[in-house]
DNA sequence: GCCTAAGTACACAGGTCTGTGTAACCAAAA
DNA sequence: TTTTGGTTACACAGACCTGTGTACTTAGGC
């Protein structure tokens, strides 16, 4: 927590242990303030935070906000903006790195602080109003499509675009599914899913089932 | 639009077409305020909607609303649970069933007032706090789940439940990607990805690929 | 020591929201 | 005719929300 004007009669009175650690970090207040407000409207929703809510949380005025954010739609945006990280570049091969994404899915469906995609989340909340929501999060659902089909026509699968998409539903999938009900392990599934589509399209992702397709018995009627 | 008491008006003064057709029909008081409050629940937001706002488009005082249902909330989880339907059985094959799911999918994503998945929706909206809204949508979920598994162990899939999950995942996906980007096509491909799911378990989906699994030429490296 | 930039405290306008209280009204049943 | 149950109009309490205005304080650079 950001302790404002404390901190000049913390450094002159208390433990110098706290005094050498800036504490939080030398943060712009900017950051500080995207970083609550990213904490607060992922996890209870952003028509569910007032701005009151977020300056509290920080310690500082509700004015101090304003001289930073001309408004809480601005705030909103920037908010979104920030979630729109682009993936760091792996080396390892493309099959292992869309398969890894599936289990990095599990790892944050497993964090009690998972609260789904805040882009959709976002539009849900915002309704089919508010355009500039709505492109942020149209813009950061194509980027993971194109993310998935770079790593596909590396591959060399021939109809990446479509493959891409699909891969994306399952993505999305699991987590709408993760949402409401709380499983990792639809992370799991999606990744099963996912690869059957895969080796479908003649990728090799390793292991289980032999190239026969396996046939089951059929149910007598 | 309700007509409240100009309704007497009506029958002994209009045109007797109109009289004759009981208008919106005679639906109970309780029946007229869920169906308007699931149209701006759904178009709008349960929260962008106040009680007033639903109130004032049926054209009954909110005292006549509050009557009816003891707060918001009570309201919010009978909208949820109106929208609760149980699928109407189908005598067309399985296979052909749960295909025609994503048929359907598309159809309503087509539509102009598709606005995602209301139980989603209510939970992203309402956040973690909400347990009645979560449950409700949890329940909802499982039995569209269970829905595709009866179908698919009537085609004697082995794993019928694994399988049973993998294709809500891609129902959930589309309905996401579909909410943001407004693509009615994220069905289609929903429903591609979901044939080689069924053809990988060994169910007939009929028309292309023939049985030998085509492999694609894989690019030099 | 002075100036500036940034932050603070605090009040407040104007809006919205949920929920209640109350007296009058009307239709139809008794 | 009288009663009864559902409805209306309207005011209001009490929150909470976004956004602004203002005068004060503080830290750091000059």
């Amino acid at each position: 927590m950001y302790l404002g004007y404390d901190w000049a009669v913390l450094s002159s009175e208390e433990d110098a242990r706290y005094r050498m650690a800036p504490l939080p970090a030398p943060q712009t207040m900017k950051e500080r303030i995207l970083e609550t407000a990213d904490k607060l409207f992922y996890l209870q929703g952003i028509r569910a935070i007032g701005v009151d809510t977020i300056a509290a949380e920080i310690g500082i005025s509700k004015r101090t906000l304003y001289n930073h954010f001309p408004s809480k739609d601005a705030l909103i945006a920037a908010y979104l903006e920030r979630r729109f990280v682009t993936q760091r570049p792996s080396d390892k091969p493309p099959a292992e790195q869309i398969l890894a994404t599936f289990d990095s899915l599990e790892r944050r469906f497993a964090a009690k602080d998972f609260r789904g995609c805040p882009f959709v989340n976002a539009v849900a909340e915002l309704g089919p109003t508010d355009r500039a929501v709505k492109k942020i999060a149209i813009a950061f659902k194509e980027s993971r499509r194109l993310w998935f089909r770079d790593r596909l026509i590396e591959l060399g699968v021939a109809d990446a675009d479509a493959l891409a998409t699909q891969l994306v539903l399952l993505v999305d999938g699991s987590i709408a599914q993760d949402l409401v009900r709380d499983d990792p392990a639809m992370a799991r599934a999606a990744k099963e899913a996912a690869k059957v589509l895969l080796r479908n399209a003649g990728v090799d992702v390793g292991d289980d089932a032999p190239k026969p397709v396996k046939r089951r018995k059929l149910a007598p009627r």
